[in-house]
DNA sequence: TTGAAAGCGCTACCAC
DNA sequence: GTGGTAGCGCTTTCAA
């Protein structure tokens, strides 16, 4: 494996010379600067980014911290967040949480340990990111959930506005019991699509029966139970709106199995849009996110914010970084998401 | 940021002594050990992988390189990767190939730099792995797919068996006008479908016509396309085995199009399960490969190969590593798959 | 059981 | 323009 000064041993230079015109952060001739780049070709010499990291104090490297790799709506969001880093010159460490927040912190611990130059996370707790040492390590974006009364980094989607348009959409269609099955209530995301759900209701003067309002946890399981207790009801909603992609998805089984007609007897909104959601039937009614955008955006913004962080030098006075003129620091983002009616939903009529 | 050298001035040893304790590699007496440990608390100190890496030669580090990470197939695999990484103390990059072989070997490229300790890898293209340097740089480990004539280390599954079990499946129902939407053939798994699928034919001794052998490339437009034609024949099929489960979503895209009644009109079993394909109407008929254990597997085998490649000391003569006891150095694994008949497979009535 | 010193491969800061 | 030298934070001899 060669290394830098077996380039410059074959190039008869010395080792800053190479290193020059590999960053391109020194004046060489014309003629020294092609006879390094001979000697890099004939040696097939590649950079050591290890020692490169050691020495410059930036891994090029981000970590992207989420619940769950196997659901479409952050594999969608990861490539956004691949691409975008690829484009600047950063890899990604994926982290699966797994919901857990101990896993969590443990992976936070491990990013640290490598020194990333920062963090994408969809939280799963919120201890975990307020305590330190990870609030003051790295630069750190929110990513689709956030804490309560956070101000930070953070790009989400509009969860509150998206959850009262569908809603006012199904009670449109003529819809008077309407049912809920909400995701963890812990997290932003959960709490405002409730509470979207709630508003419109309370807008059109309708009740939402205790019974009606069912607490769900973001997993498929939990869409499917919910949904079996739903329709066991003596009186079951003509419509329910489904948090997220995992649950709908639950749900649709139980319709199934109960043999439940959708959207004939039952009409079906769900938070997430996925390929297969328009392409089975009954083509589902969702709201779609827009995904790769939140993870673009959201990279873009740590890629800011890493370069507003000077890489540690000798630490003077502590907290000189306050007067950043990171206008990121504070900012949050938030996306519109896209109502997607299909054929999941069915005007009521008694 | 505290460094070892703050740990051990603060409890009052040599760095080394530290090292010792971090790594349990050195004798320390009781009182020294507790004095470090308290130190290292105190400090909130947390060792630099990079500086780690540097000296060890070893960054616990894979990458993951795969077409298409919004494809549950491959997440699903991820997650059995990622899970048995954890475990063995290894992070993964992950590495969007996007099915393109330039961009391919560029990830690869780049893996190197970063002096990964080995490379998992579901290959586009075989050039960008047979070619130097990327062959002898890093233990690589191919997954769900090979090259032809390949020997060495690898983990599929039977895809060949199992599309030909499933192909006397449909055969069994009554069918005899069976199309196939075929993957990309310059890959085994795209090969070995058909394959699989040709051979229960021959051996049903029934004809393939020529317009019912379609080639896609496990993209979901080609599989919609394809359709869109194959229906549209004077002769149509009575039964598609669609070769991916992108491929099947294009085709039930298509056929929802079309209005073409599936199981009644015409019988579908597609290669992947995955979540929904179990839970919307109609349940799909599918082949499941065990992904999780794809990603297990792959990755111990990676890390035996490992631990089995001595870090790069002064190179004496090059390729001693020949005489590695390492069984697995040419070792292919192939995993079963399951047939899941369902719904969207129907005995053919004249 | 412990410490001093060397060095992993690179970049940055000097001189010239 | 170019080269010498120091040092990033750690592990690994080698002595004591």
């Amino acid at each position: 494996m060669p290394t830098i000064r077996d380039v410059a041993r074959l190039a008869r230079v010395s080792v800053p010379t190479v290193s020059g015109v590999l960053n391109g952060t020194r004046n060489v001739s014309k003629k020294t600067s092609l006879r390094v780049r001979t000697a890099i070709v004939a040696l097939d010499y590649h950079p050591d980014q290890v020692a490169r990291s050691l020495r410059s104090r930036r891994t090029q490297t981000i970590g992207f911290v989420i619940p769950d790799v196997t659901n479409p709506f952050f594999t969608d969001v990861l490539r956004g967040v691949e691409d975008t880093a690829r484009q600047n010159g950063y890899s990604v460490i994926l982290c699966n949480s797994n919901e857990d927040p101990v896993v969590e912190r443990k992976r936070l611990a491990m990013l640290y340990s490598r020194r990333v130059d920062g963090v994408l996370i969809a939280p799963t707790d919120f201890r975990s990111v307020t305590e330190r040492p990870l609030r003051r390590d790295f630069p750190l974006v929110y990513i689709d959930r956030i804490p309560p009364g956070f101000s930070g980094a953070a790009v989400v989607t509009d969860n509150l506005g998206a959850a009262y348009e569908a809603t006012r959409y199904l009670i449109s269609l003529g819809h008077r019991r309407l049912a809920i099955i909400t995701g963890r209530l812990n997290i932003s995301s959960g709490r405002d699509r409730l509470e979207g759900f709630r508003r419109a209701l309370q807008e059109a003067n309708l009740p939402l029966a205790e019974e009606h309002l069912r607490q769900g946890d973001f997993g498929l399981e939990s869409g499917y139970l919910q949904t079996l207790e739903l329709m066991g009801l003596k009186n079951p909603p003509t419509a329910i709106f489904s948090c997220n992609n995992k649950m709908t998805l639950g749900l649709m089984r139980a319709l199934g199995e109960l043999r439940i007609a959708c959207p004939e007897q039952v009409s079906v909104f769900g938070f997430d849009d996925f390929e297969w959601a328009a392409n089975f039937s009954p083509r589902l009614s969702t709201i779609a996110q827009p995904t790769y955008e939140l993870g673009r955006l959201a990279m873009e913004m740590l890629i800011r914010r890493i370069q507003n962080t000077r890489p540690e030098g000798k630490d003077k006075d502590k907290d000189q970084d306050k007067d950043d003129k990171d206008v990121d620091q504070q900012q949050v983002i938030t996306l519109k998401n896209e109502l997607k009616p299909r054929d999941s939903t069915a005007r009521f009529t008694q």
